[in-house]
Parts: C-alpha cells; sequence; structure tokens
DNA sequence: ATATAACTTAAAGTTAACTTTAAGTCAATA
DNA sequence: TATTGACTTAAAGTTAACTTTAAGTTATAT
C-alpha cells in the first residue's frame, strides 16, 4: 500500500512542499520512487515521519535530524550514536517541560492578578492588599515583583 | 537603583542588542532614560521583562507580546483584554506541556529499541522480539509500529 | 586632557524553516 | 485526443527574531 506526497501531507497536516523540503534537506532518504520519479511513501515510513516530527516539535535542527537519520542508514554501526541522540532529546524534552511549567505558574499568577483586578476594576488595587488576601501559592512571587 | 543595558542583559542572559530590537519593537515603552539618552531600567522593570520572556519562551509572537504591552499602556480600561490573553496563553501552554509529553513517550520508546538493539548489537533483534520480551507500556507503539 | 569602554541609532546582514513560482511531466477521465 | 489535476525540480521569495556594522556620543579612570 502507498500513498503519494498529498495524502502524507494530509495525514501529517503538513504541506507537500515542506515534505519536498524534508526530502531535499535529507530527512527522507528511504522513501521510494516510482519509475516516473513521484514518491511512494510506505506504511513504514510513517514510523519515521512521526519521530521527525517528534525531533522537529521538541527543538532540534532539521539538521541535525538529518544527522540522526544518516547514521540510521549506516546501519547497526550507528547505535550507540543513536541512542545518545535519543537520551539527548529526552533530556532536553524534560527541561523544556520543567521551563514550560515554571511559565505556567507566572500565567496562573498574572490570571489571579487580573482576575483580582476585574473584581475591583482597575490594577491599582494590587496596591494596597493584605498578604492574607493572596492565596498561598502567589506570595512569595507577589513580594518579589513588590520588591 | 538603576541597571544599564548591559547589566539587565547580563542578568537575563540576553545580549544587550536583543533588548534594544525589544525596545525598537515596543515592548519596553516603561523603560526610562538618562538625560543624554541612555537606558535606566527600574526593578519593576525586570517584573515586565520576567513576563515578556515568559510568553516569548511560550511561543507568543513579538507582535502580540507588544499587544499586551500596548493594553498595558492604556491603562484600566484593558483589564478584560489583558486576562484574555494570559488565560489564552495558559491553553497554549498547558497543550504544550500535553503534547511534549506524548513527545517523550515515543522517545522514552525509542530509548528502549536502542538500549535492547545495542544489548544485542543489531536493531535486527526487533523483527522476532516476543510480545512478552516488550515492556507493557511500549506495547502498543510496537505493534502500531508493526502494522 | 585623553584614552577607553559603554552607551546610542539606523540600517544592513543572517539564519532557519519553510513557501511560492515557473516550467515542465505524468496519469486518468470525457 | 485533449483536458485536468497531481506530480516533479530548481530557484527565488518570505518571515521572525535576532545580530552585526558603522558612525557617533557619553562617562569614567588615569
Amino acid at each position: 500500500m502507498f500513498y503519494t506526497i498529498s495524502e502524507v501531507a494530509k495525514k501529517l497536516n503538513l504541506s507537500p512542499s515542506t515534505l519536498r523540503y524534508y526530502d531535499k534537506e535529507g530527512l527522507l532518504p528511504f522513501v521510494e520512487r516510482s519509475q516516473s520519479g513521484i514518491r511512494r511513501f510506505k506504511n513504514s515510513d510513517f514510523e519515521w515521519l512521526e519521530l521527525i516530527e517528534c525531533l522537529k516539535n521538541t527543538g532540534m535542527s532539521i539538521k541535525n535530524i538529518k544527522k540522526f537519520i544518516d547514521y540510521y542508514m549506516e546501519g547497526d554501526s550507528t547505535i550507540d550514536q543513536r541512542l545518545n541522540t535519543i537520551d539527548n532529546q529526552r533530556q532536553v524534552v524534560i527541561e523544556q517541560i520543567n521551563q514550560l511549567e515554571k511559565n505556567l505558574e507566572l500565567l496562573n499568577y498574572k490570571h489571579w492578578y487580573y482576575e483580582t483586578a476585574k473584581k475591583f476594576g482597575t490594577c491599582s488595587v494590587h496596591k494596597n492588599l493584605d498578604i492574607n488576601d493572596i492565596p498561598k501559592q502567589f506570595r512569595k512571587i507577589y513580594l518579589k515583583n513588590k520588591q
């Protein structure tokens, strides 16, 4: 069972030209062609595309994704390098999640800040707020911002 | 207490030219200047810079950050819009974390895949693996990839 | 007073990751 | 057989977010 570039693009919510660009950059050396040069994507290609999307979405550059694909094309002698790349990226993702959770805390604080301001009709309510009016989880950041 | 652009850059791990670029794009209208035109950052400016970094790190464009700052400069009449922007971004971040956690699952699977391949010295070990050799959490994705 | 290091602006340059365009080929249907 | 729509490549264009450069001003230490 084969898929055309448009079918694959639709499935992955990419544009055909993006897939052609990936191919040009060396990310899809395993994709076969018909006699006349048309790309014929197999089911097993989707596993690769999923990994490429994963690496891309977690911030790896096209160039570094290509390095990984190149390792793959080299065969079993590069298992170590591929394991390293994966483990590296796992750490990257863990760090990204931690960072996003910190960002979310700040946004939660700002949500409370503007909710409160909305209730009182003015941001100046925050100038004379008692510490007990502030939800516990926001007290630290509230005081830090007051300095 | 005032800070120069280099001091602020150092504290935030940005370059001075990035801060000047942000200023040019309208992100720092609250930063004061000395008589001779040199930027004088106050302590309260750091709260803003922290929020700008937060919005930037969670994917908001400079243009949309500027919109938020513009709302702020307009005063209390824009509390609603600012609350909306914050709530929107909270949803964005929650979605990003969910996505990253999915990505991490795939990377964890690939880690196991290459760890196993490393143990056996070849990726072809995965061709004739029994279902019981596969950690439970990876069975679904393993079978999906096999098709 | 002078050197030096940090500041200023405006404008041009860079980079990554696409996206579009132009010109052409191929396959299926009326 | 002719048209239509999908495919192809190469190359140029786009966009966001910086980054660098050039030319000049200011503040501080000797």
